[in-house]
DNA sequence: CTCAAAGTTTAGCCTTTGCTAAACCTGAAC
DNA sequence: GTTCAGGTTTAGCAAAGGCTAAACTTTGAG
């Protein structure tokens, strides 16, 4: 009833609705992170190997792959190899570079290889540039 | 085409598959404990402060309240207010040490409190147990 | 050159989590 | 005791992200 009160629930539901957002552009990136790394590995990515890594089926990435298309980070003729964009290869250095420095991070903080792995998977998306700094500057501290 | 391909893809799977059922969980956690603060806050909890402090409309809260029922997490009589179960209150104490730990860490880092606050509330439920333990190891020897 | 296996797409289904608009209770003020 | 404002619920819609089964391409082996 105070102004207090309404103040506190403005700021908790800015922290809900931007962890909301983050869901949505996830997915994405974790596609198009995952092409890149495809393309880089094995020359060329594969409807059917990102089926496999993402661990989900044939007919969800079609589906995925139609949204990515819509925003313009992939293009793909039917039945051949997915490309990415510009925008898609700008989207996947992005990824992996902040990938890279939470996973790291998780390290050097003393969390097991494994578990860095997967955590850092989750974590990576709700780091905002500031908290990411923050854990660059912290591993570089270590080394 | 190695046996450290497919290795390497059933790895990666593995942390997808771990992020998309965190996901499952999450809401429902951010819900419950929501309630447990508002309990405690203002004597009890009801629907519209609920929807207010997630950001979103009425309808939505009681459709997930529904949910939350039928888990076992939550009680409510129609047009009464909200109350946790047993289990409810357990979901509830243990995300608030969860959330605890992560807020004090980001601070100990050095994010500020603004942030810390955010990036908290959306990197919470991607934290396993020992990535936990590392954190509050860590704002242990900060203090 | 054929044809079958492997990969890709389509069709159709489901659940979750949102929304708005309209109907419905409750309780407090009169 | 009415009434009406505010809170709650229902109804009906949409989009995202899953799935399976069936149809369709591509390609490499023979």
């Amino acid at each position: 009833m105070t102004p207090n009160a309404s103040k506190k629930a403005k700021l908790q539901s800015q922290a809900f609705k931007r962890t909301r957002a983050d869901h949505q552009s996830e997915l994405a990136e974790d596609y198009v992170e995952l092409i890149a790394d495809l393309i880089d590995d094995k020359g060329e990515a594969r409807g059917n190997d990102v089926a496999i890594r993402m661990g989900v089926a044939n007919a969800t990435v079609v589906k995925m792959l139609k949204r990515l298309v819509e925003r313009g980070l992939v293009t793909q003729e039917p039945y051949r190899e997915i490309m990415l964009t510009g925008d898609g290869w700008a989207m996947a250095e992005n990824g992996r570079k902040r990938h890279a420095i939470v996973e790291n991070f998780l390290l050097a903080l003393g969390v097991s290889r494994e578990i860095a792995r997967i955590d850092s998977e989750g974590i990576e998306h709700h780091v905002s540039n500031e908290t990411l700094k923050a854990m660059a500057k912290f591993v570089s501290r270590q080394t």
